[in-house]
This record gives C-alpha cells, structure tokens and sequence, in this order.
DNA sequence: TAATATTTTTAGATTAATCTAAAAATATAT
DNA sequence: ATATATTTTTAGATTAATCTAAAAATATTA
C-alpha cells in the first residue's frame, strides 16, 4: 500500500466533501474552487490520483472515489474532527478558531494516536460544528436535521453548521445561536428569506435567511 | 516575518542539535550525516538558510544558528516535548513510541496552540526522556546531569537519556532503568567499559559501555 | 612543502506540485 | 443543428527539494 502525500489528502478530502454536498460525480472546475487552485493543477492531480486507484475517473466525465479513495478521505475526516474536539474540549478553542489547525493535525497518519485520542475524549459522535466523527471503522452516526431555511416544524433544536467559516461562527455566538439552542419558528418572510424566531423560549429576533441558510436544526 | 518550510525547519533542528552537542561551528557533513541526505542537497539548502538570515555561513568554513534561527529551532524543540508528554502522560504511550509523531505535531505552528498544551499538561520542566522543555520564552530548565559512563559518585538517579531510538529505550524499559531509578555504582571494568550497579538498593546488574554513554544520572 | 586524501561546493538532472496560455471536448442556445 | 460559450485537458515553464558526478577548496601526511 503507497504513501499518500499531503497534497493528494487534501484533493480526497475536497472531492469527498463535494460529492457529499451534491450527490453526484464532481467536476474538475468545482475541485478547483474548492481548493482555490486552476482547474489545469487538478487535471494533472485527478491523473495521478487515478493512477493509484483512489478515485473513478475519465476524461471530461467527472470523479468519485474509490473505495480505497473513500477510505481514506473518511480516515481524514475523523481526525480532523477528533482534533475540534480535542481542542474546544481539553485546550479551550472557541469553535470558529479550531479550523485551520485540524487541517494540519488531520494529517498525522498514526491508527493508534488516533483510536488513544478517541478513548481520551470519550468516543465523542459529532464535533463542535455539529458534525458526525467517523468511528474507527469508518461509520458515521447519521441524524435527521434539517436547514432551519428549510424547516416546516415550529420547534426544534440547533445541532450542527452548513458553514465553518469564522465569521459566521462568530455571529452565531453573538446571537446565542450556539449547538443544543432551542428554537421556535414563528414567521417565514418570503420577500427576502428572513425567518422570525424564538430563542430558548426567551426571546424573539430575525435572523437572515443567509443564516438560516447554514444552520442545521433537529425538528421535535 | 517569512514562513519557514517543513523541510528548512529539520535543518535548523539539525543544526542546534549538533551544536548543542559539540558546541562548535557545525559542518556540512555532520548535517548530512543527521538528516540523511547529501552534502549537496546540505549545500544548497545552507545557501538558502543564510539568504533567510537563519545560519552565519561561510562557504567551506562551517554553520552557525542566528538569533532567529536559534529561536525558531527552540520553539521547534519547545512543541516536540511537550507533544512528547502529552502522548505519554494523556494517551497512554510509551516513551519508545513518541518520537517520530511528535516529529509532525512540533511543526504546527500555533502560539495559542503550544501554550494551550503546555498549560493542559501543568507546565512540564522535562519530557518523558527526561529532556529540558523550553518555557515560552524559550528559556530552558538546565540541570547538572553527567552520563553514567563518566560519573565518579557512587550513588544517583536516572534523569535522561542521551539516545532517544526504540530498541534502546527498549532495553531500558526491560532492565527497569526508566527514569527516576535510584543507581548506586559498585564497579567499573576498564577493559570494556561495562559498569556494575545496584538498581533502588533491590538487585545488582552489569551494563555495557555502550549503554552507560547514553543514560544520565544526577548524583546526590 | 608537495602529494594525497577528505570535505565541500557547483553543474546539471529529476520529481512533485503548481502556473498561464492554447487546444480540445462538451454543453447551451438560438 | 449549427454557432457560441463553457469546461476540461494538454503543452510548456517554474519552484523547492533532492540526486549523482565532477570540480574546487581545505586538511593531512609523508
């Protein structure tokens, strides 16, 4: 079994990421934008990468990942996201501030670091986003959540982001909006998207629909 | 400030290694030798250090760290230890298995990171081979160690080692000289070097030459 | 100190990842 | 269905790090 570069990893990630977001096989101008580079740099990547089998691939025809491609791409994810949660849980991050560091972190390639981290956060399911972590298996806990955008329920509760960006993080916290917050849904406006609600059973604002857009709640 | 690159941050650790070692102006071959590599790729690589400021060097007239060279390769050192006693201490490692992860952790390169660790970790004085760990400022915790091999008290403790490979802390681990052993020296044989002891006033045992190089006592 | 040995540097290639510009393939729209 | 637009690939360079082989500098020794 070959070494994957550090390169290589972050082009799995990428196209795992877009072939989740859309469900179906992914453009060589879509991985480009992805990871910020030229579609030329993907071409000769997707080349290299079929070489070593880890994803399906001809010319003009769009990706997906092998097997083995999908492996290893979910193999990222989970330490990625067992390093957020190291890092909100043991060190105090905030979770707009733990991003850029997971990226370099997830690329320690050790199965007994990751499975001891593991164990010593407690078997966490989701990261601070709200995320699923892959067990050491590779299985993720699946949850029905719903964009808040998209809700039709009245009531439910915040449990992940479609956004990791630090600003919007930011403005979540601003807003009280943080993972476990209660939510009431009392007006939808059409006009612009703008969704009236009601927060812990406390108090009532209007956030946009840019937000509600990238806020994953859990109807009850 | 520039970044420095994964690669030019080994040299400069290379570099302080060496001159920590023999404390004199450090040669190419020395470097190649440590890093594995060649002298050529240790000559091109040395002319780009000193164009970044980071090593005084003279063509054919060896190298030494500059101000920021030295301080980047202590941070360097700084996250390596301290990643050390994390894996031992948090995660159940032995100090045999350390090494080579923490010769990935070290170069992230977050301040808030490091010091985060150092805080979780209640601010270690040494690693788990019993190493000095550079505080923030980078100043170290010095304390008067000599290697067994050379000691002339009758009685000490284990405090460190002077090699840090696999199959010698290993050994170690088997003849229970870990750190923090009580030592008392009974004889040395000149012909061979090897250097009879008694191990916490329990049993007596014979060591090679080789080993006492490499293990440090404090006498009391 | 002159000859020899060793160390260090330069010259010229190579590999991985990237780029711009141009060509080829595919998709869209009248 | 043909012209136009968009997407994707190829061609040819570039940069960082490496290599081998040869040249240059320094050190050692007879």
């Amino acid at each position: 079994m070959e070494q994957t570069s550090y390169t290589e990893e972050n082009y799995l990630k990428a196209i795992f990421k877009l072939f989740e977001r859309l469900d179906k096989s992914v453009s060589t101008n879509s991985i480009a934008a992805e990871m910020a580079t030229s579609a030329a740099s993907v071409s000769d990547m997707l080349k290299k990468l079929k070489e070593k089998d880890l994803i399906n691939y001809e010319k003009y025809r769009g990706v997906t990942l092998t097997e083995t491609g999908n492996s290893i791409a979910t193999r990222l994810i989970r330490r990625h996201r067992l390093w957020e949660v190291f890092l909100v849980e043991k060190l105090d991050f905030s979770w707009d501030e733990i991003h850029e560091i997971a990226e370099e972190l997830e690329h320690i390639n050790s199965t007994k670091l990751t499975n001891s981290l593991d164990a010593f956060l407690g078997f966490p399911k989701f990261d601070p986003h709200g995320d699923p972590i892959p067990d050491k298996n590779g299985n993720f806990t699946t949850r029905k959540q719903v964009l808040l955008s998209e809700a039709i329920a009245t009531k439910g509760v915040i449990v992940g982001v479609n956004e990791h960006s630090t600003p919007f993080l930011q403005q979540l916290d601003r807003l009280k909006l943080v993972l476990g917050t209660q939510i009431e849904i009392l007006e939808k406006f059409e006009y612009d998207g703008s969704i009236q609600i009601k927060i812990n059973d406390e108090f009532v604002q209007t956030i946009s629909g840019k937000m509600a857009q990238n806020i994953f709640i859990k109807t009850t």
